[in-house]
DNA sequence: CATGACAGGTGGCTAAGCCACCGTCTAACT
DNA sequence: AGTTAGACGGTGGCTTAGCCACCTGTCATG
């Protein structure tokens, strides 16, 4: 197959990867529609079976196409997005975007925090000893995972927590059944390629794109929760407004600056 | 090759990424160092070369390999922060991580703004013959492309813009030379799977994971820069310290929330 | 000391074939 | 008429074998 002109002569499997790209780019595959099969695209543009399958396989890890053994590669897409200000729940946000939203609770479970992790022992300024709650949320906007939700909180701050109470809003549930009003959080956010088996769990492929939210939430300075939290690449962007008074005048009046 | 006993019989090369990953994961082969070939892959596991070559491409895709043609598959690694509430300048940032930061300005030139895209005009409010300037700079820490940044700005806001004024802090730029303080900034923040070409000005692979800032400043409320910036997934992650006051009381006082 | 050739190791790629999964369609049975 | 089972075709997964081009290191020659 002749390649474009470049200036560097790209592996066979990339130039493919560029032109399958375009294909999905140019919407003659909408959504959720089968793509080209690896016969297909080895008639079409001359390459072999495995060559076909790599440059697909890097789509599939971008989350553009979706894999099923025995029946063929599907166009995926739509979005979500998320107010980064605000604690506005997830439910909220999706109905607002016009979707359905629920909640499937994969695990729920207390143990002491040492079984949770040095992080999450160290975020909520706990003893080992100490019992936690332990939840795996999944949350869907009309019926497709987007959010893989993992929280932790102590069980003495909201003894009795039930499985079903996190049917819903677990921060609604703070406030009117514990009296205990969310005042900050600080949270980090990092760019991820998904793992497989979270991949699974979000009905994206391994090693597509997502948000992993690792955050610390506070009750009048209390540590309240922590979680992991993954967002899918392509279900969510960030939205930040940000004054910048403050933080302008520590720039020093002269030096050199990048 | 035997499959660890699982509830779900995992493709092979699903499989074999999956112990590729814990021999990453486990430290038997730092940063920088080779990993496995390809053939060695084969004789250890017992698969064909195209699975090795599969299972590799998805850890490379992820951005924990680097193959490099004839030579071999290495090993990737290390991380700075962004603190998502300050405009702290990339320099002073990599020197806080202790690391040498620096610029290469790769493209400058000046375009009427309806060249930029129709992003560009709507978010500086601009006519389409309104001329900007156009910049795109790698930024990189010890040597090491970490961020991409696209950035345009109004000719009118910083006439006589150089070239060179691009190897410093545009926004120290901007408050000593045209005296525009920068007052506030709307930012989107997206999970994103670099393209091959951005992958490669910020030397990982395409198709690992990165944060695309997508950002308008504001001077005094007149825009003064919008910017589609690219952050190496494995070398950033965002913090953000979020107070909930204001936000909190808008929940409703009942009903049902996810 | 520098340069060029060669060998070995690397990933890229092809071809051919087979396997297992999956869905659809048809025929047989109830 | 409805249900079930099997066949068939299409799909991705995987193997085997081999060759190509890139890259580096070593050695010989000028």
């Amino acid at each position: 197959m002749t390649s474009a002109a470049s200036l560097v002569r790209l592996p066979m499997y990339q130039q493919l990867n560029a032109l399958l790209r375009e294909l999905l780019d140019s919407g003659a595959y909408p959504g959720d529609q089968q793509f080209l099969t690896e016969r297909q695209i080895v008639e079409r543009f001359g390459v072999s079976r495995p060559t076909a399958n790599k440059a697909l396989a890097a789509l599939v890890g971008e989350g553009r196409l979706d894999v099923r053994k025995g029946i063929g590669t599907f166009v995926r897409g739509r979005r979500l997005d998320y107010d980064i200000r605000s604690l506005v729940s997830f439910t909220r946000k999706a109905e607002q975007a016009g979707r359905r939203p629920s909640t499937k609770v994969i695990e729920f479970e207390p143990q002491p925090a040492e079984e949770a992790g040095p992080g999450v022992t160290a975020a909520l300024s706990l003893s080992a000893a100490e019992p936690v709650y332990a939840m795996v949320r999944l949350r869907l906007a009309d019926n497709e995972p987007v959010i893989l939700e993992r929280r932790w909180v102590p069980v003495r701050l909201c003894r009795g927590l039930t499985r079903k109470d996190l049917k819903g809003s677990i921060y609604s549930l703070w406030v009117e059944k514990y009296r205990l009003p969310i005042t900050e959080a600080d949270q980090v956010i990092r760019a991820v390629n998904l793992s497989k088996n979270d991949a699974h769990l979000l009905g994206v492929r391994g090693g597509a794109a997502g948000f992993l939210v690792s955050a610390t939430g506070y009750s009048r300075g209390a540590a309240l929760w922590y979680e992991q939290t993954l967002y899918r690449g392509d279900s969510y962007e960030f939205h930040h407004h940000r004054p910048a008074a403050g933080r302008l005048r520590q720039l020093p009046a002269s030096g050199t600056y990048a």
